[in-house]
DNA sequence: CTTTTCTCCTGTATGC
DNA sequence: TGCATACAGGAGAAAA
């Protein structure tokens, strides 16, 4: 569910609550959000230890913590991830899976994750600023190194359906099921259609709308459907007022008023209108 | 190499 | 009321 815009909310949070901040201690529980740390939860909480905040830093959909050492601590917020800003005699949360004390006292840092299908890592960082770990996920349309005419002609390139493109985080990052299907209604094609059968300027609308619309949704604060995302002070964005095609299955076209349809699409929910994103006729052209 | 499918997880909603 | 099932979906491993 965090997609570009709500991990950003939570990075901006992180950047004026934990920045400059020493750790002085953590506590991390359970080897599954700590799978990516080979050595185990116990080890990296040890490693974290009078480390100092320098920087809150994102690509895509992933965060990291930049620390006044060689590793940067990696975190992914998966599908139901949150890093909470608390006091430390708040009561300890279901799915809390991490705890950060600090130096300064008051507030803490939680992870807390019901789902768990997101981490926590040490990784050494690029001589470009990117942790290793995250190398192989691809700009987001929001750094100055994200070159959407290189983008355009990867796609391009590509014998897959759009939707699943922009879904793919080495080829851009950021953008997830709300926001790929909003930005396909914005540029009024359907999911289904091959890159290869799309005009590249198609193709640069389509990378255009997921920008604008990413944009526009930081603006609101994100989007959340259930209280699963939140800020870092547990607040809710509410871009999901301004959705046209997610979660709005059977209601009009914001366009043109045809019902918005639902279909599965790799195994998840697809939303579209019917009249404004026909669907492609045989193999996706 | 490219592309697709499977798997991980738990709370909530729905159906019988 | 209870139990079973579907669903939410990011990302990496595994398979095709």
């Amino acid at each position: 569910m965090p997609e570009l815009p709500e991990v950003e909310v939570v990075r901006r949070g992180l950047a004026d609550h934990v920045a400059g901040r020493r750790i002085a201690r953590a506590t991390i529980t359970g080897a599954r959000v700590a799978r990516r740390h080979e050595p185990g939860p116990v080890d990296l909480a040890a490693r974290l230890l009078g480390s100092t905040v320098t920087a809150a830093r994102r690509r895509g959909k992933y965060l990291w913590l930049e620390l006044d050492r060689a590793d940067a601590l990696v975190i992914h917020l998966g599908m139901s991830g949150q890093l909470l800003v608390e006091p430390a005699d708040a009561p300890l949360e279901k799915h809390c899976h991490a705890r950060f004390e600090f130096a300064d006292g008051d507030p803490q840092l939680r992870f807390v994750d019901q789902r768990t299908f997101g981490g926590l890592a040490l990784s050494p960082v690029g001589p470009d600023g990117i942790p290793v770990v995250v190398a192989h996920i691809a700009p987001d349309p929001f750094e100055p190194a994200f070159d959407q005419r290189a983008v355009v002609l990867a796609m391009k390139r590509r014998d897959s359906a759009v939707k699943r493109a922009l879904l793919d985080q080495s080829l851009v990052s950021g953008i997830g099921n709300i926001y790929a299907d909003e930005a396909l209604w914005r540029a009024q094609v359907h999911g289904e259609r091959l890159c290869s059968s799309l005009t590249k300027p198609a193709l640069s609308r389509i990378l255009e709308q997921a920008r604008q619309v990413m944009t526009e949704a930081l603006g609101h604060g994100g989007t959340s459907f259930d209280a699963l995302y939140v800020n870092v002070n547990g607040a809710s964005g509410f871009f999901d007022r301004s959705l046209h095609v997610y979660g709005r299955e059977g209601t009009p076209c914001d366009r043109c008023g045809a019902p918005i349809r639902r279909e599965q699409f790799m195994n998840r929910s697809s939303y579209s209108c019917p009249r404004c994103q026909p669907r492609p006729r045989r193999h996706g052209g």
